[in-house]
DNA sequence: CGACAGGTTGACCGTTATCAAAGATCGTGG
DNA sequence: CCACGATCTTTGATAACGGTCAACCTGTCG
């Protein structure tokens, strides 16, 4: 069930969920890196026609082939966004936090949804829908750049992730992205894996089991670590990128 | 060997590879999809920071690790753009063809190119560097939505293709691939492979000799035809996405 | 007409998914 | 704050999917 603060002032033609005015809630969106540039009231003209929504751990914010209301932006919380393959199996493509927004894909057409959000925690979020966004856009373009900047580095991303995906094996993937999690930089330390190793699983296109194998063969390898459930110490990051 | 038709007029302090002034050029920018909304006197100021080059076929336009001069549109031909795996092996991404703009990634910050293209025809393309590109979305930021309606779209076939290669046999890959090449409304028809299949299985995540094999499979099965090296007469499409 | 890249087919085997079952961990509600 | 159940994690045994290597075929282009 979820709970919305409607902070729109000027006409709608929308159903409201409830209505609601804070001052405290521009920090729905003077928190947000794409607005951190922004003046005061350009600030406030964006948050005229935001729409705060609460969801519940658990709650599934969309689903697969449901319309797209527009972008929206987290404002606490975690989301966990996932595609269903045609199999049926799930992947995991990445978690959005506070700060991070979706909602892309179906923003510039009117497309549906293709993939799933759900609050892994108690999670708030600010919509904003596509018509007024396409204003706001308008207005201020150098938003739309922080958007351009955001969504080249997330195409780069899911590219990159394509790629090992079809080509490396899941050792490989694994250590790569255990080399990733520590910092191209640094040859040893620890990290912590910022998912269960079940949704690492998900991320890497393999299943948990082997996750589990794996993890233990790079530790007989004498690579790593495994001080705890999600932590991990490297002992060569070198040695992990040439796996 | 590439060759340069420079059509900036402001200072530059860049190196130039020759310089050429040609009216019938201006067909480089206004041919485009995200430019075709502007006014004459817009495309003008854009093709005044447009650089046209051609490459022959097969000659490289990048590769990984080259700082990105900025966004490029091609004008004419074809380019393959291709990753390396950290395996060595290569994934073919997309095609990009006249119209289709590519050198996105680094647009927005100062990376690397993290791929490569590759001309597979005699090619012609217009460069736009990363200042003068932001000075242009700034000025008209209806650009900018045209641009992030096509990230979006990219972003969205891009975590397709991930999904896909990560959890999906070869074999329902490949009959997904042929599906939509037939576009899913239609049962049955005959599709052109718009790629070799050495490529498709590139594309695919895969090796030409599986795609031989599977393709091999889903004719017995009844599912398609083999009707050329390129053509394929899809029997059953509604099959072919079950499979 | 010859050479070369692309394509096919066969045999082999390594990697990894799957199923099963036991053990660890986490979150929740009492 | 503890105890319970649910979920996550690990380990083992098994099988199959698909990559690899090798040989041969085919079409294309100079």
């Amino acid at each position: 069930m979820k709970q919305a603060e409607e902070h729109r002032i000027a006409m709608t033609d929308e159903k409201h969920h409830g209505e609601h005015h804070s001052p405290s809630v521009a920090g729905c969106v003077s928190q947000v890196p794409i607005f951190r540039h922004l003046e005061q009231d350009q600030l406030l003209e964006i948050l005229s026609v935001t729409r705060t929504q609460k969801y519940k751990r658990g709650e599934t914010i969309y689903r697969t082939g449901e319309p797209s209301d527009g972008l929206y932006i987290v404002n606490g919380g975690r989301i966990k966004i996932y595609r269903l393959a045609e199999s049926g199996k799930e992947q995991l493509l990445r978690f959005l936090e506070p700060g991070d927004f979706g909602g892309e894909l179906a923003l510039f057409q009117e497309t549906l949804h293709e993939n799933y959000g759900e609050a892994t925690v108690n999670t708030s979020i600010c919509r904003v829908n596509r018509q007024d966004l396409r204003v706001i856009l308008l207005r201020y373009p150098s938003i739309s750049l922080k958007i351009l900047a955001e969504f080249a580095q997330r195409l780069e991303q899911a590219e990159k992730q394509a790629t090992r995906a079809a080509i490396e094996r899941v050792e490989t993937r694994l250590a790569l992205y255990l080399a990733e999690l520590l910092g191209s930089l640094n040859l040893r330390g620890e990290v912590v894996l910022p998912m269960s190793k079940k949704d690492l699983a998900s991320y890497l296109g393999t299943t948990p089991e082997s996750i589990s194998r794996k993890l233990a063969e790079l530790e007989e390898a004498g690579l790593i670590r495994q001080v705890d459930n999600r932590i991990i110490e490297i002992l060569d990051g070198k040695g992990l990128q040439e796996v």
